[in-house]
DNA sequence: CTTTTTCCTGCCCAAAAGTACAATGTAATC
DNA sequence: GATTACATTGTACTTTTGGGCAGGAAAAAG
């Protein structure tokens, strides 16, 4: 698979040039028309401007291309939204010649080559997930504690209705709105409203 | 690099076989107390109980051994779970020969596996998180709108603080905590401190 | 058929929350 | 020095909220 660097500076990556020394350079903005297929592109993002960067890399993937994103700083948000829109890798500018070699050969391999520090920011990210996920469970834990009425008084709560909205919307007196919120205070062992629509949304109380 | 298949099926994966025929095979578990470095082993995941199959995958984490996790119906949220833990690839049972190889290849050159499929759902997973920091950062917009004073209070509020108890803590008067909070739910567009506390925490009103 | 739970509502009251109008002081900006 | 933004507090008022006491009705459980 033929490599094609992207760049606007002549002199730069010595070790790109090491790695895939009879590969061809692009330093001329914008790309040609026709991009040929099999070839993997590697794209010098900071020796661009952001937006010849972005609508360089929007073009080589809406001609499905391989493209590895290459940054002095690499930033594992910023790599997230790159594998997302199709980048097969993201690199750091200075990576030395056979660690590019590798990240080639995974990609050609099919692969998506993610460096140690990405793929263990992936990992919290996907931790988090996971947490919030089981956050969202605990709730569940808590409306089960209700009856069926007073689950539907402390659902609206939990979006910021008030008793009038909440005695319409369930077409009961707002008195019997504030009896089902006092049970409701009682079996989850919240204060006021506030604290209540923060426990369903599983936010901490101070 | 070595290839060994953990699986309790003699008969197992013949793409398996034709992909590392002359690999070992390990049918008979427990694992043998020295593990030799540089194998990479690949766990027939569905061919064991669920206890002996994580057994021996923290057994082999624990040796810093490589891991590719096989199963017979991939699971991204599973997936995600055994790379957090340090397994370098989690493919299908059935996957081709030719696809066995690379995946054996790319591990071998220090990457990661993911399936397209994988892939596809974590990012998904990533986006969610993104989304989920990116609502944070509306909560921070939502702050930087406020004056030092009003932010505090604010976020006193979005922990289910009262009037009174805001008060104490910034030493005010309770005057005065009110006065900043209906400069708040004016500039924030809010009824009244319920709408504050789910704003800042990112929760949609009804 | 009782008993219990859930659900509904009224009147009243107290506390908290929120607002209007007014005033003072301080710091920064112009 | 004047203006502006911010912080502070007071009095007084309205609205919202939370709850005590009391009384029903309907449904589920025993």
């Amino acid at each position: 698979m033929q490599k094609c660097f992207i760049t606007s500076q002549t002199d730069a990556l010595p070790s790109w040039y090491e790695a895939f020394g009879d590969a061809l350079t692009l330093s001329c903005l914008p790309l040609p028309e026709t991009l040929s297929a099999n070839v993997l592109y590697w794209l010098d993002w900071h020796s661009l401007s952001d937006e010849q960067a972005e609508s360089t890399l929007a073009l080589l993937l809406a001609g499905a291309q391989k493209v590895v994103v290459m940054t002095s700083h690499p930033d594992a948000q910023r790599g997230m939204q790159f594998f997302s829109i199709g980048v097969r890798g993201y690199c750091h500018r200075f990576a030395v010649a056979s660690q590019l070699c590798e990240v080639a050969k995974v990609i050609e391999l099919g692969g998506v080559w993610l460096g140690s520090e990405a793929m263990q920011r992936l990992m919290q990210g996907t931790l988090r997930v996971a947490a919030a996920v089981d956050k969202k469970g605990d709730a569940e834990v808590l409306l089960a504690q209700l009856t069926p009425k007073e689950r539907l008084v402390a659902l609206e709560v939990a979006h910021g209705a008030s008793n009038r909205e909440i005695s319409v919307t369930l077409s009961v007196s707002e008195r019997t709105v504030k009896a089902h919120l006092s049970a409701i205070f009682d079996k989850l062992a919240v204060r006021d409203r506030v604290q209540l629509a923060l426990i369903l949304n599983n936010i901490d109380l101070r």
